[in-house]
DNA sequence: CTGAAAGCGCTAACAG
DNA sequence: CTGTTAGCGCTTTCAG
């Protein structure tokens, strides 16, 4: 299959090149792959020859030899959210600078198709991962990754026991800066909502499989416990993908006890709760404060703006592939975990609690 | 380089495999390949041995010899941009399902930048491209890749004397009946912008070198001649990225003669417009209308929700791929044009014009 | 600095 | 059904 799939006319090869050139092939290869030392001479013989010839290097066979495919997979939950679109478009930046390709897969957050997209991977010999694992105990294809020796870089949430690096944004720095900022305002019953899955309700201590919400939990259950409020972990409501952002809205803002305040673990839940706090004929933020994790477009479109924590997410996707390519350049020592900061802004969404 | 990069072992190839089997390297590459007949019970000692010895398929050697490497190139704008994001999920899951994978570039809608990317998947022997083209006029490198016998797709772009099959919205139908629903409800000056460079202001009949917003430019134009409104060219403004989108919006908002309506040519442009209007402190629709192409998330979230020019951003991707792999799989016939109708969804964001 | 030869891991005829 | 023998296009010793 040597052939050109359209002409039927055979690609040029080093081999022809060398030929036209009148040189061995191992001298064009090294003038054309511009490794070893050749003469100036040669070099611009074989240079002319494989310009008149069409020659175009075969990456496959370079990436046979030397074991190097200059490619990087990224395995994220799904390049439809703009977290991850713009986390991939950092390590895109990166990436491409220091010539390496990417190969994107979407594992909707699902360890099997996590799994199966870094089998693949695998067999086409990338040079390293950069992956948000849908799942931090279950991380057997990440290990697997490892163990062949192709570094794996974690984003946004840390795993357990992986000796992999690490770049996360401060989470429970984040979420206990938005929550002492509604507890400041004078609100005592807050919902933290997530879509992120989990069997029971969650009671405090649980791990629950993705270290950026976990934190995010921690941060909003600490500063609650803090200000002394009672039972924190009551207020983590979970399983919002599968119960219905919209169900879970309304139920803790309907009876007996509604909450004052929500927050939002990331833009997707936030624009589906501002959604339904207005289906509700809810006023913002007299009725109802919001906090939003990540800065969205949205945020500021709406009246009233919304406050969020906002996260370096281009960074976040920047630094893991700055650090993956060290790593695929070789660069030993221990697995090292990164932490940005987050941010919080406050715009109009946050008021004091409605007085009844 | 035929050691694991991680442990210093060599990885096991079908070689190992056939020697640990005691069966021939074809044999057992059949059997592991699954091609080619291969008696039962030779089959399960080779999967056990492969099993054992933990194989795993080189896909790059597969490809140097098929001559597939089962990789498709996707060369867009901008993976951040919903609208991209979204058509690559719908490359993504396609391509996905038929066992592709995609490598991801972004050009930036710069020429040069499109062709370095096409020229680094070309190396890589990429079985195909997804492209939107940042020029319908300078299309060198899609040329080559055609050449080279790799099947090109034009994703929402068509392009002048391209042998590529190509799947678009119908852009012109889209932007008219805008027009039309603006113009039915009294207003007669319109402004039409996009980010889209373009050296001098618009002339009626200028090729823009993207024929979606060359298109809408089209249907924009044609719908404000048939209902008697003047050097409708006039209303066309492009260069919004370099000048400004504020800039632009501020100076068809501002004196002496203001327009009451506007079109927004992409979502981000229309949330740029709706942020100035906002910030110019007029009220829409009241003061002005605004309709944007694409139906963004955000634009149902402000108040009020904006009325806009839907298109099916997931399929046109979804198809792309769909074409791309027939061709792939060497599907024949002359190049195909696939046109998605777009759907006017009307929301709050048009009024009458203010009466002055 | 240049050339000859071997080999990366796999598939593809061609015999048997 | 199985084995033998060639390559795919390139890099990499090893001589000279």
């Amino acid at each position: 299959m040597a052939t050109d799939p359209g002409t039927g006319r055979r690609e040029a090869t080093v081999s022809d090149v060398a030929m036209a050139a009148r040189v061995s092939k191992a001298t064009a290869a090294r003038a054309l792959g511009d490794y070893g030392a050749v003469s100036d001479d040669v070099r611009d013989r074989v240079q002319a020859a494989a310009e008149r010839l069409g020659y175009r290097p075969n990456a496959l066979a370079k990436s046979m030899n030397t074991g190097k495919s200059n490619t990087i997979g990224v395995v994220i939950g799904d390049i439809e959210n703009p977290f991850f679109a713009r986390a991939t478009r950092g390590i895109s930046d990166v990436a491409q600078a220091a010539g390496f390709d990417l190969i994107l897969a979407n594992s909707d957050e699902e360890v099997d198709a996590e799994t199966a997209a870094i089998e693949l991977l695998l067999d086409k010999r990338v040079d390293g991962f950069i992956v948000t694992p849908a799942s931090s105990i279950e991380t057997r294809s990440l290990q697997t990754a490892l163990a062949e020796g192709r570094p794996v870089v974690l984003l946004d949430r840390r795993a357990a026991g992986m000796e992999a690096d690490t770049v996360v944004a401060d989470n429970a720095s984040g979420a206990a800066a938005a929550t002492r900022h509604l507890l400041a305002a004078g609100h005592r019953r807050i919902a933290f909502i997530s879509t992120l899955g989990h069997g029971e309700p969650y009671a405090s201590g649980d791990d629950v499989g993705s270290s950026s919400v976990g934190d995010r939990i921690d941060g909003f259950t600490s500063a609650l416990r803090e200000a002394g409020v009672e039972d924190p972990a009551a207020s983590v409501h979970l399983n919002a993908r599968a119960e219905g952002i919209d169900v879970i809205t309304r139920k803790v803002l309907g009876d007996p006890d509604p909450v004052t305040a929500i927050i939002a673990s990331d833009s997707l839940v936030g624009s589906a709760v501002f959604r339904t706090i207005r289906e509700l004929g809810l006023a913002i933020p007299d009725d109802v404060s919001l906090i939003a994790f990540d800065d969205a477009d949205w945020t500021s479109l709406t009246t009233p703006p919304i406050t969020v924590v906002s996260q370096p997410i281009y960074e976040l996707g920047a630094e893991s592939a700055r650090r993956l390519i060290a790593r695929i350049g070789g660069a030993g020592a221990d697995a090292e975990e990164f932490v940005l900061a987050q941010t919080l802004i406050e715009r109009g969404s946050v008021g004091a609690p409605p007085t009844r």
